[in-house]
DNA sequence: ACACGTTACGGCAACCGTAAGGATT
DNA sequence: AATCCTTACGGTTGCCGTAACGTGT
C-alpha cells in the first residue's frame, strides 16, 4: 500500500518532465521528490521515469501507470467534493452542453455556493468519465441503465427539421410525420447525438448521408443544411438561434411530434445529501415536467 | 492526502461490521483500526462509521465514500498487477463468457503462468468495470470506441435461427433471409445481447415478443423456444450443445448469412507488455481470422 | 561551472502495539 | 461482567528538509 501523495508526486513528475520543477509545484524539497518516487518504484516494483539530465521523461511502464495514478487521486479530490460541498463537475454530451443547459447553469450559480464545472464530450467519454469519478453528474440524451447510478428523465426536447430557406417545405408552420420517410437526412454517423436520433425515429429505411464531424455534430449539420445539403432533424433547442435570425428554417412535426428523453444521471450514494444530489434535485424543479427515475 | 492503507481499512470495517473483526482481517491490532478510521474521518472532515456496541454501520457519508474506497483500492491492485505479471481479470457479456471463451482460457492456462478470473455481466456493466479498472481486458459483442482504449474484432461470429423439433422449419439446412422478415422473434428486450442482435439485423419491422431474463438472457430464450413459444436469432456457439444433442434445431441462413463482430477491449498502455496484451494477442492468434482495429 | 538527480544525515512527528479506560448491554 | 471502541503511552520507524555528493553537458 502506498501514500496517495507519493501517486501525486509521480503525476506532478510525468507533467512537468523533471524532479526540480515537480519539487515547486508540490511545495515538496527536491531530494523528498526523489524518495516518494523511489517508494512508488519500489512498492511498484518497476522503473517509473527515466532520469536525464536533460529533462526526465517516463518509461513504458510510467505510461502505462499514468492512467492508474490519474484515477486514484482524481477519484479522492472527488470523495473529499462529496463532503466539502463546493464543487461539482458536470459532464454533458455535446448538443446539451452547448444549447440546453447554458441558462440553467446560470441560474444555479446564483442560487448556490457550488463551484461549478462544466464538461462536453460525446456521451460514451461522459458515461466513461462517469464510471471514472471524473465527474459528479451526466447529463445525456442516451443512457443504458447500468448499476451503481441513478437515472432520471429530466425533460424531453422536442424534435423539429431544419431545411434551407430554400426548400420547398420552408415556411411550413408544420409537416406529416410520414414525409420524413425516404428523405436523405444528414448527420446520421453511429455514435453522435443527432446519428442516434435519425436511427431511433426513422429505422433502418431512412438513409441517410453522412456528414463529417466539425466541432461538436450539430453545428456541422446547420452549416450543411445551411448550405443547401440536404435537411436533418435535430433538438428543437439546438436551432433556436438561427431559426430566430433566420439562418435556417425549422419546422415541427406534426401528429405526435418525435420528443428525446434527455437523463439527469448521478452516482447513488444512499441517503447521504451531496452536491451532485442538489444539483439534480434544482434542475427538476425548474421543470414542472418531470418523470421518476426508469 | 491519504494512505491506501487507511482507506483499505475503511472497506475492512464497512464489510465486517467492527472494529474487532476488522482487526482480525487486516492483520492490524484493533486501536490502530480505531486511529486508521480517525485519520480517513479527519482527512474527509465527516463520520463514516457509527460506532455501535453491537455491530458497527455506515452512516450515509460512510454509504456514499463506499465506491470511491472501493475503487482507490481496487486501482492499485489492478495498477500493481500491471508490472507483476501474474494475474489478469477478464470481462465478458454473458453469451462469450458462457459459451464462446471457456476453451480459449483453457487453452491459455495451459500456456501461461497468468493467474485468471472471469467476470461475466451485461455489455455495459463490463463496459463500466473496465473504465472503473475492475477488468483488464474485456470480450464483448459491442463496443463503442471511447478515447483511452485498444479495440480490436477477434472473431466473426456466425448467427443461426433456432427453433423448437416441432416447428416446420425444423430439419431445414438453411433457411433464406428473406423468411425472417415478419417473424416473432424471442428474448428482444433492449440491453441483452440477443435484443442488439434482432435490433440490427431485422431492423424495427420486426416486432419482437419479449422474454423476462432469467440467469444470463440466451438460457431464458433457449427455454422458451424450447417450450414452443416461439423462435430465435442467437450466436452459433451458444447453441452448438443443444443443437447436437437434438434440445432445439439450429439452422443457418442462406446468402449472406449475418455474423456479429466480437471485440477484445484493452486500456491503451503505449509500449508496456502487459498481461493484458499478452492475453490480446494469445487470442488473435489463436484465430486466424482476425482483422485490425477500428 | 552549471544544471541535474542522488545520497547522507539529523531531528521531528507519524505510527505501531500493549495496556488501561469508558460506555453500553 | 462481558463486549465493544477509545485513550494513553513508549518505542520504533518513516519521512521531512538541509547539506554534501556524483554526473553529464
Amino acid at each position: 500500500m502506498i501514500h496517495l501523495e507519493r501517486v501525486a508526486t509521480f503525476l506532478a513528475l510525468a507533467a512537468s518532465g523533471g524532479f526540480r520543477e515537480a519539487a515547486k509545484r508540490t511545495g515538496l524539497s527536491q531530494p523528498t521528490v526523489t524518495q516518494h518516487l523511489k517508494w512508488l518504484e519500489q512498492a511498484l516494483n518497476v522503473t517509473l521515469i527515466d532520469r536525464n539530465n536533460a529533462g526526465s521523461t517516463l518509461t513504458p511502464e510510467g505510461r502505462a501507470f499514468l492512467p492508474y495514478a490519474e484515477n486514484l487521486v482524481r477519484t479522492y479530490d472527488r470523495a473529499r467534493a462529496l463532503f466539502e460541498k463546493n464543487s461539482i463537475v458536470i459532464g454533458a454530451s455535446s448538443n446539451i452542453g452547448i444549447y440546453l443547459l447554458q441558462p440553467y447553469l446560470k441560474r444555479y450559480k446564483e442560487v448556490s455556493a457550488h463551484k461549478l464545472e462544466l464538461i462536453i464530450d460525446d456521451n460514451p467519454a461522459i458515461a466513461g468519465k462517469l464510471e471514472r469519478f471524473e465527474i459528479d453528474v451526466a447529463i445525456m440524451e442516451w443512457w443504458d441503465h447500468r448499476p451503481g447510478f441513478a437515472a432520471t428523465v429530466w425533460l424531453q426536447e422536442e424534435l423539429v427539421v431544419i431545411v434551407p430557406n430554400d426548400h420547398p417545405w420552408a415556411g411550413m408552420r408544420g409537416i406529416p410525420r410520414k414525409w420524413l420517410k425516404g428523405q436523405d437526412f444528414l448527420g446520421g454517423e453511429a455514435g453522435t447525438g443527432t446519428g442516434r436520433l435519425l436511427q431511433e425515429f426513422l429505422g433502418k429505411d431512412a438513409d441517410t448521408i453522412g456528414v463529417s464531424m466539425q466541432f461538436g455534430s450539430t453545428e456541422a449539420v446547420k452549416n450543411a443544411v445551411r448550405a443547401g445539403l440536404g435537411i436533418s432533424l435535430v433538438m428543437a433547442t439546438a436551432i433556436e438561434h438561427e431559426s430566430r435570425n433566420g439562418e435556417l428554417c425549422a419546422i415541427p412535426i406534426e401528429e405526435m411530434p418525435p420528443r428525446k428523453d434527455i437523463y439527469v444521471i448521478r452516482r447513488e450514494c444512499g441517503t447521504h445529501k451531496t452536491p451532485a444530489l442538489e444539483f439534480t434535485n434544482f434542475l427538476l424543479h425548474q421543470n414542472s415536467q418531470h418523470f421518476s427515475a426508469v
